[in-house]
DNA sequence: TCACGATCGTTAGCCTAACTAATAAGCCAG
DNA sequence: CTGGCTTATTAGTTAGGCTAACGATCGTGA
């Protein structure tokens, strides 16, 4: 491994290898047409279990009209479902239908097909530093 | 760390962590109205020296009608020029201008301040780890 | 030599995905 | 019971990707 660098152009190295493997992850995305997005927020919705369109949102950390426009194309392909708030008539409450479960466990099996024959083709060791990796980013990115 | 996970189980946990990641600095963008995209095209550039569009579009991963757009926003913005290439009538030479090198050393400063200041909270040690992670990824991002 | 196929850049058109601003509906506190 | 907050949506914009198609140019083979 190189010279420990200060963080700054770790920043900046960081940022540049996510941006080229996101491009190359979304050259090879057509599978079963849902996008990333539209999944990440299927995947959110089925480990809550029931969320408001605001709650998805904060989540998925985009503004309440993004989400709004995920959750019509999911909803038009019957993957998610809504129904009125008991006590708030403002809010609905989002939830996956079994259609979207259905497509949920199929990704499990055909998702990430070219990363993850990449990473396949990797060492054991860069596995881990990439695992170790990306449990450090998520909590970066987490607030 | 957790426990080690098989590639298909780790490509979903990485895809996740940089979608998030990648949302996150977007929020924190707004820094000299040049964006991630244009930003990594004149940087290319100016590490080249001078390309075609082809040339640029190749080194950025992406189709040549997406380089003539961004090119066209750098260009409006005097950041870029262009020059016919000698020999080849088809071609043009792409390479920064005096602006636009003076933009990159003004993000040189600014650059990434949001991320930089996450990494600095880590410990030396997750820092590495992502050093490291960063280097495996731009492996695994070039063809 | 010249006609035709390949290459280069661009245009046009489409899509995803994000944002802000504005609006309608509903809630609640004073 | 009214005025202000919250929720969700709609409308409109922007960035950034893609493919298809096209004109200009190059270069090669008959």
């Amino acid at each position: 491994m190189a010279k420990r660098m200060p963080p700054a152009q770790l920043a900046t190295l960081l940022r540049d290898a996510i941006t080229r493997l996101n491009r190359r992850v979304r050259q090879t995305r057509p599978v079963g047409d849902l996008t990333g997005t539209q999944l990440s927020a299927l995947t959110s919705l089925e480990l809550a279990g029931a969320l408001t369109p605001r709650e998805l949102a904060d989540t998925e950390r985009v503004q309440p009209p993004t989400m709004t426009k995920i959750v019509a194309k999911l909803e038009e392909r019957g993957l998610v479902q809504r129904t009125p708030h008991p006590t708030d008539g403002r809010q609905v409450i989002l939830s996956t239908t079994d259609t979207g479960r259905a497509m949920l466990a199929q990704f499990d099996r055909a998702r990430n097909e070219w990363l993850a024959g990449r990473l396949a083709e990797l060492t054991p060791e860069d596995r881990d530093a990439l695992q170790r990796a990306a449990e450090i980013l998520q909590k970066v990115a987490r607030d």
